[in-house]
DNA sequence: GAGCACTGC
C-alpha cells in the first residue's frame, strides 16, 4: 500500500502523516500477526486438524465431499481454511442458516486466519454478508453468508461463477433454504464440470446421516432442463499444488461413498462423486435421566426437577429448561419464584430467566450476565436456546421433550402451530447444551419409551410449509420442471401442484408454467410471492410507496407490544389509540410507519409511549428502505421517487386502492360475514375468527382481508382489513 | 375477550 514514486512531493506535515499511519498500519500487521500466532495453538488441538490432509485430498479428487461432525470439532472455521490455498484465484462461499452465526464465523476465521474482517481493509481476505449488512473487500477469499443470500446470489449469477468451493454447513438443520441449494448446486455441478471452472462443493452436518445426502448427489436425476445434453465429463482437475497422497485418505473414506465413483464422470452428468468424512466432536459427558413414568403435569414434574437440581446438586451450575411458549414460560416462572421466597438460608438463591424470541434485547441479555453470589440461574427457554441462543454456564438440562411446531396444510391453505414431541436429535441437540463447558446432567420429563416413540430428525422444513416461494425461485432460475427437481425429500406432489396453481393465480406464471414478466420481479423481492404481487399491483395503482411501508411492518416481528398489566395501559394505550384505524391492520400500520418516520427527535421514546417495539420499527425502517432500492431497479418506482409518504398526500385518498392491491395478492384469504355473526371463507367456507391482536377484533364488517390463516386454539385471521366484495371481481377483472 | 415456536432474502 505504498505510494508509488509519481506521487507529487509532499509536504513535511505530509509526510509526517505518511510515516505515522505506516508505523500504525506495521503495529496493526503485527497485532494481526501475533493473535493469529496464538489462535494457532488452540487450532491445532481441534479433532478436524489431523484430518486436514485427507479433506484436502477427497476435495481434490471428488466433486462433492460430505462431512459430519459433532459439535466442538472445529469444521466451520477449519474446513473454509484448509482450502483456501487450493482455490487461488476464485472464493470459497460458507453458507449458514442464521445472521449471527456468518458474521461471528466471519470474525473468528478472519483472526485466526490474521487478516482484518471484512470491509475494513482492502486487504481482508475473510469477510461475510448478511441481509442489511455486507461486510466484504475485493480481495476476500473467504465469505460467509446466510443460505438466503446465497440464493440471492444464484437469482442474478445463476452459474455462481464468483466461487469455486461452496461449503454448506449445518445442512442437518434441513431448513427449506438449505434444501433448496443442493438441489440448485446438484443441477450446477453438472453445468460446471463441463466447462473450464469446475465447482467444488463440501456438505457439512452434525448428524451421522450422511448418506441420504451423498445418495443424492452420487445418483443421477432428470434434467431438468430440456437443452442440455449429456457429455462425457473429464476427471476433475487436479488444482492443487499440492501433491497430498490420497492414501491417508484410505483410513477415513467410506466404502460406500467410494464405490460408484469409477462410473460417475463417464456416463451421466448429473452424478457427482461423492466422497464421505466423519470427524468427531468434543463434548462433555451428559449423564441421562428419563421419568420412569409418563407425566400428567409436565409443568409440576419440571418445577419439582428444578428444587431436586437446586437443592441436591452443588454450586456453581445453572439450569436450562426447555419449554413450548411464552405463556407455559411465564406461568412456572411463577411458581418458581413464588416457591422459592419459601427457601431457608440453607440454600443458595434462585434466579428465574425467561428466554424466547419475542422478549426485549435487553432481557434476553440478561441470561448472560453473571448471577450475584450465591445464586443459581434458571432459565426458561423456548426452543431459541437449541440453535440460536448459546446459554453459558449451564451445567443441568430439563426437557419437557415438546415444541411448537408449525406445519401448513395445503388444501385449505391453513397454517397450524401446535405443541408436538420433538425429534430424538432434536432432544439430543439439548441435552448437549448441558456439556458445553463441564460434564452435566439432563433430566428428559419423558420415559425412555417415550423418547424411542419420537421421530428420529425433525421433519424438513419443506415438507411443513407453504411451496410458493421456493417455487418461484426455482422457475426464476430456469427450472421449468418442477416436478422433477432433485429434491433431497421431494414433497409430496399434491403440495407442489397447489403451490404452482397459487403462482398461476397470482399471475407470477404464464400458462405455459414459465415464469411471466410479473413473476419476475416478484422472484428477486425478499417476499412472499403474496406479498410481492401486492408490491408490483401498487405500483399500477399509484399506492406503492404506502403498500412499502405496510409490507414492511409485515416483514418484522410484531410492532405492538403486548399490554399485559394494567398499570401499562392507560396513557400509553390512548397514545396508540390515535394510530388506529377502523379499516383494519393495514392502515394502522401505515399510520404508525408514518408517525414515526416524521418523528424526527427521539423516536425511542416515541416507541416507549406509544408501546410500539422500538426493535420491530428499526426492522421495518430497514425493509423499507431495501424494498425502496429494489423497486426503483424493477422500475416499479422512478428513480428519483424521493417523495416521503410521510409528506405526501394524505393516505385517505389512496386507502381503497391500498387495499384493492393486498387483494390482488390475497384473493384466496377472504372471509364474508354470516348472519350468525361469523366470518366464513369465500372459498371453501371454513370459519375463521378475528385474531385478539387485530384492530378489527370483535368487528362487523360485510368481508374481510387476512394475510394469516393460523390454527392455534382455533382458526385465526391476522393481519386483517375490512374489504369490499365488490374489489373482488374489479380486481380480477 | 383472547394470545405466535424459530429462522431467512
Amino acid at each position: 500500500m505504498g505510494r508509488s514514486q509519481s506521487d507529487p512531493p509532499k509536504s513535511n506535515d505530509q509526510t509526517a502523516i505518511s510515516s505515522k499511519r505506516k508505523r500504525e498500519d506495521e503495529a496493526h500487521r503485527r497485532d494481526l500477526d501475533s493473535k493469529r500466532k496464538k489462535l494457532l495453538v488452540t487450532r491445532r488441538q481441534l479433532p478436524i486438524w489431523t484430518h486436514q490432509k485427507a479433506i484436502r485430498a477427497a476435495v481434490r479428487d471428488h466433486d462433492v465431499l460430505v462431512l459430519s461432525g459433532e459439535t466442538g470439532s472445529g469444521k466451520s472455521t477449519q474446513v473454509p481454511q484448509f482450502l483456501l490455498d487450493m482455490f487461488r484465484s476464485s472464493k470459497i462461499a460458507v453458507t449458514q442458516p442464521r445472521r449471527v452465526a456468518a458474521i461471528s464465523l466471519a470474525r473468528r476465521v478472519a483472526d485466526e486466519v490474521g487478516t482484518p474482517c471484512g470491509s475494513s481493509s482492502p486487504a481482508s481476505t475473510v469477510g461475510y454478508s448478511v441481509r442489511f449488512d455486507q461486510s466484504t473487500s475485493p480481495s476476500t477469499r473467504i465469505k460467509f453468508l446466510t443460505e438466503g443470500m446465497l440464493l440471492q446470489e444464484m437469482l442474478r449469477d445463476p452459474k455462481m461463477s464468483q466461487y469455486n468451493c461452496i461449503i454448506v454447513d449445518e445442512v442437518h438443520e434441513r431448513s427449506i433454504n438449505v434444501d433448496l441449494l443442493l438441489g440448485f448446486l446438484k443441477q450446477l455441478l453438472a453445468e460446471r464440470r463441463r466447462g473450464r471452472n469446475p465447482l467444488k462443493v463440501v456438505v457439512m452436518s452434525a448428524t451421522a446421516d450422511v448418506e441420504t445426502i451423498s445418495n443424492f448427489f452420487s445418483k443421477s436425476a432428470p434434467q431438468t432442463n430440456g437443452h442440455s445434453t449429456p457429455v462425457p465429463g473429464t476427471d476433475t482437475e487436479d488444482n492443487t499444488a499440492e501433491a497430498s497422497s490420497a492414501a491417508s485418505w484410505q483410513g477415513i473414506a467410506d466404502d460406500e461413498a467410494g464405490a460408484p465413483n469409477d462410473e460417475v464422470n463417464a456416463s451421466n452428468d448429473t452424478k457427482s462423486s461423492v466422497n464421505i468424512c466423519h470427524v468427531e466432536g468434543r463434548q462433555h459427558p451428559v449423564k441421562t435421566t428419563y421419568l420412569p413414568q409418563p407425566t400428567e403435569d409436565v409443568i409440576d414434574t419440571a418445577l419439582q426437577r428444578i428444587f431436586k437440581i437446586h437443592c441436591g446438586e452443588p454450586m456453581p451450575g445453572d439450569v436450562l429448561v426447555f419449554m413450548t411458549g411464552q405463556e407455559t414460560i411465564q406461568n412456572l416462572q411463577k411458581l418458581l419464584e413464588e416457591l422459592a421466597e419459601n427457601l431457608t438460608r440453607d440454600f443458595p438463591k434462585l434466579l428465574v430467566l425467561p428466554l424466547f424470541a419475542a422478549l426485549s434485547q435487553t432481557a434476553q441479555q440478561r441470561i448472560f450476565e453473571p448471577a450475584p453470589p450465591n445464586t443459581r440461574k434458571v432459565i426458561l427457554s423456548t426452543n431459541i436456546a437449541e440453535t440460536s441462543v448459546t446459554v453459558p454456564g449451564v451445567r443441568y438440562v430439563v426437557d419437557t421433550g415438546k415444541a411448537k411446531i408449525k406445519k401448513f396444510r395445503n388444501q385449505i391453505g391453513l397454517d397450524s402451530l401446535l405443541v408436538k414431541p420433538i425429534s430424538q436429535s432434536s432432544a439430543d441437540q439439548r441435552k448437549g447444551r448441558a456439556g458445553r463447558e463441564s460434564a452435566g446432567q439432563c433430566y428428559r420429563l419423558y420415559t425412555e419409551e417415550g423418547f424411542m416413540s419420537f421421530d428420529r430428525d425433525n421433519t424438513p422444513e419443506i415438507l411443513r410449509c407453504d411451496l410458493s416461494e421456493a417455487l418461484l425461485k426455482m422457475k426464476a432460475r430456469g427450472v421449468d420442471d418442477v416436478l422433477n427437481f432433485p429434491f433431497l425429500t421431494p414433497p409430496p406432489r399434491e403440495a407442489l401442484e397447489k403451490a404452482l396453481m397459487q403462482l398461476l393465480q397470482l399471475g407470477a406464471l404464464n400458462e405455459d408454467g414459465k415464469i411471466s414478466k410479473i413473476g419476475l420481479p416478484v422472484a428477486r423481492l425478499p417476499l412472499t410471492p403474496s406479498l410481492g404481487r401486492v408490491i408490483v399491483e401498487a405500483a399500477t395503482l399509484d399506492c406503492l410507496l404506502e403498500v412499502i411501508d405496510i409490507v414492511a411492518c409485515l416483514s418484522v416481528e410484531n410492532i405492538f407490544l403486548n399490554v399485559d398489566t394494567e398499570d401499562a395501559r392507560g396513557k400509553a394505550q390512548e397514545a396508540r389509540q390515535q394510530l388506529f384505524r377502523r379499516q383494519g391492520d393495514h392502515l394502522t400500520l401505515l399510520a404508525a410507519v408514518q408517525a414515526y418516520a416524521s418523528e424526527t427527535s427521539d423516536r425511542r421514546r416515541w416507541c416507549d409511549d406509544h408501546l410500539i417495539s422500538h426493535r420491530a420499527m428499526k426492522g421495518a425502517m430497514d425493509v423499507r428502505k431495501q424494498l425502496r432500492a429494489q423497486c426503483k431497479q424493477a422500475k416499479l418506482l422512478p428513480e428519483k421517487a424521493e417523495v416521503e409518504t410521510e409528506n405526501g398526500p394524505p393516505y385517505e385518498a389512496v386507502s381503497d386502492n391500498i387495499l384493492k392491491a393486498f387483494v390482488r395478492g390475497f384473493m384466496n384469504n377472504i372471509a364474508r360475514l354470516c348472519p350468525d355473526g361469523s366470518y366464513k371463507t369465500f372459498i371453501g367456507n371454513q370459519t375463521v375468527a378475528i385474531h385478539p391482536s387485530s384492530v378489527l377484533f370483535g368487528r362487523k364488517v360485510e368481508a374481510i382481508m387476512y394475510n394469516e390463516f393460523v390454527y392455534t386454539s382455533k382458526a385465526y385471521a391476522r393481519g386483517v382489513s375490512a374489504v369490499q366484495l365488490r374489489w373482488l371481481e374489479e380486481v380480477i377483472g
